[in-house]
DNA sequence: CGTGGCATGTAAACGGTTACATGATTTA
DNA sequence: TAAATCATGTAACCGTTTACATGCCACG
């Protein structure tokens, strides 16, 4: 494991709660993480055998009662020191791609209506997620209490909270500016 | 070509300035949508041979002095007609891979001031987009005066500057934040 | 008893980066 | 003439998603 994310993920989510399985790390994932990270079945699963072997975590039986076969899984101290070195070091920034800005960036080259119902479609979405984003906030208050990694998780939300909120008001402003585009050139076609 | 993108990069910059060479083409998207899409070399060249087996561009003679063994391309009709179909598609939101989110949101299994040299870096990164973006605002105005994409180019760019701005408006309150959790608990280590 | 969700896993395909090879041209 | 940069390309590798296979369990 040279610098595997996956693998990271998953010791962070057995940090914060031990004795999962597979299973429910994809879906803690989805609904913790969901909004800037993402981990499919094909990951995982390989990744718990690798973690396994090196070391890193350790299958237990299931003390829950055991519902279902399923195996669950819980940090080693070697597995904990692991993640902490990772998070000790520097992040890296993923190669951005933005296939919305990409279209828009390429506007011209279509009718002015194309990017203004792709901007649309960005606010749609974007209303969405912020309304998504602030029933988070509202509820993570009421089910975890007393949880120390709170005041973390909320930094997390606040700044998707804020994105998303610049992203909207950008929106309203583009809209304007794409109105004032087609109103100099309407249907201007692209040369051929 | 089904859904690739990197072929549609390719028409969009051959639509926008047409005898260009992969190398132009690699270096032109670096310095206009390098922000929020990056293609490699090796992506590029096997795609110009690939979208000139299906006609949608044609590898010309240079008719620039030939400076140098180095081939030139022109997008055909049919590129240009395939380029618009793409750029009518509802765009689609790529998976979010952001690594600090996720180290932050790790945040309490390390010591806090781990976290706060994060967000410092990230602010720091920020400072200098800012001020990038900036920069290519004011230039693009003097260097392509009447160019019929600026409208288009702009928004981009406005749309970056406005998540870099938030951003950092965040950041500062982040970093109050984490400056009141090191108070209530300092140098707290993660439980064993 | 059958259907739908729980749960684990694997193989193939894909998109992408990296490293490497090669050689021409320009500049110092 | 040496070094830097221009320019094209390929092979190997990596991370990731997708599709598929399998079977258990709970519920109506």
């Amino acid at each position: 494991m040279r610098d595997n994310r996956t693998d990271y993920v998953i010791l962070g989510m057995l940090a914060i709660e031990p004795n999962r399985s597979g299973y429910d790390i994809r879906k803690a994932l989805e609904f913790s993480v969901g909004h800037f990270w993402s981990e499919s079945y094909g990951q995982i699963y390989p990744a718990l055998k690798r973690l396994t072997t090196e070391g890193l975590i350790d299958p237990i039986k299931s003390t829950s009662a055991p519902k279902q076969r399923r195996q669950e899984y819980a940090l080693t101290d070697a597995g904990r020191a692991r993640l902490q070195e990772w998070l000790a070091q520097p992040f890296q920034n993923d190669p951005p791609r933005n296939e919305f800005l990409l279209k828009l960036f390429f506007g011209r080259e279509a009718s002015p209506s194309v990017s203004v119902r792709h901007v649309r479609e960005l606010q749609e979405k974007n209303r969405r997620m912020l309304a998504t984003l602030k029933g988070i906030e509202r509820m993570a208050h009421e089910v975890h209490p007393e949880n120390p990694n709170m005041p973390y998780w909320m930094l997390t939300l606040s700044l998707g909270i804020a994105l998303t909120r610049a992203a909207l008001d950008w929106g309203e402003s583009a809209l304007a500016q794409l109105a004032s585009v087609d109103a100099a050139a309407p249907e201007c076609p692209p040369p051929a």
